[in-house]
DNA sequence: TTCACTCTAACGATGCGTGAGAGTAT
DNA sequence: AATACTCTCACGCATCGTTAGAGTGA
């Protein structure tokens, strides 16, 4: 029990993360958050782990473009940290241990991968745009001179 | 004029840029791009100017995450390729040429900040999957250790 | 009581996928 | 006449945004 156990309404889990209510509803809706604990009158409270699966859940979408539906997967997959903090000692238990921690860093690994190619796209990319940059300022300077000999006006 | 004046229909383009036909329609339906020429039929010709615009118009929404508004305004200042090909040389739309070209810089100059920004977000999460890789493995020595001394076999 | 929060529908927008049914011909 | 494309609706799905109306109380 290393974890804190603080709670937080939706509101400060969505200031937090900086996902929407609504999209902290959406993903609970579809799996993707474990549904939380609730006060009396039905309020949500979400715990330090929400945070950090909803940050998971984010960088997943928006850095490496998967759909929610992949993202369970993923997000499932993940849920071997928890297990491991969880479970108890004994050998049967360790060779279940042993097949989900393959699964995991088989899809870590793969996630390596994409990360990789994302990077490599992102560089060709940023060559190309800082070439063209080249060429504007090129085509701009020329502009510039025909316009000063033409007109004797100084700059400024 | 020296750009091929080659046309393709519609599956063409779709086989070669990897969109599909439905989304050459939607992209021109929302004006990203520009109505193609159309035989006596009504069959859609698309030039290879039309092709590189799909290209960048998928670039921008797959790697750089900007929706499809954003990238109509981006595509629209991108336009200016074309007039500064067409344009004719003397002073008066020279002025405009340079205005132009100052909006397309300051345009791309904030693309390649945004790429940078998204490199930089990619590497991060690259060394914190690589951490956590690391602790898997680690953690699965353990396992294999403990099972290996509790039953003799070896391995294989 | 009042204010700040949260709850559950429920409709709307974006970005296409997926046919249906009809016409066209690199 | 038959085959491979293409055309225009038009409905459907994913991923939330956005009120609306009502309840809760860290």
């Amino acid at each position: 029990m290393t974890t804190e156990n603080r709670f937080m309404q939706i509101g400060e889990v969505s200031e937090r993360t900086g996902v929407t209510q609504r999209t902290l509803r959406f993903y609970e809706e579809k799996g993707l958050l474990n549904p939380p604990a609730r006060m009396e009158g039905g309020f949500r409270l979400y715990s330090e782990d929400d945070v950090q699966r909803v940050e998971l859940i984010r960088q997943l979408q928006k850095l490496l473009g998967f759909s929610l539906a992949e993202i369970k997967d993923m997000v499932e997959a993940e849920e071997i940290k928890t297990q491991l903090r969880a479970e108890s000692r004994d050998n049967k238990a360790n060779e279940a241990r042993q097949r989900r921690l393959r699964k995991a860093i088989e899809v870590t690994e793969k996630q390596v991968e994409i990360i990789d190619n994302k990077i490599e796209q992102l560089s060709q990319m940023r060559v190309h745009w800082c070439t063209k940059l080249a060429r504007y300022h090129e085509v701009l300077r020329q502009i510039e001179e025909s316009l000063s000999s033409a007109s004797p006006l100084p700059p400024n």
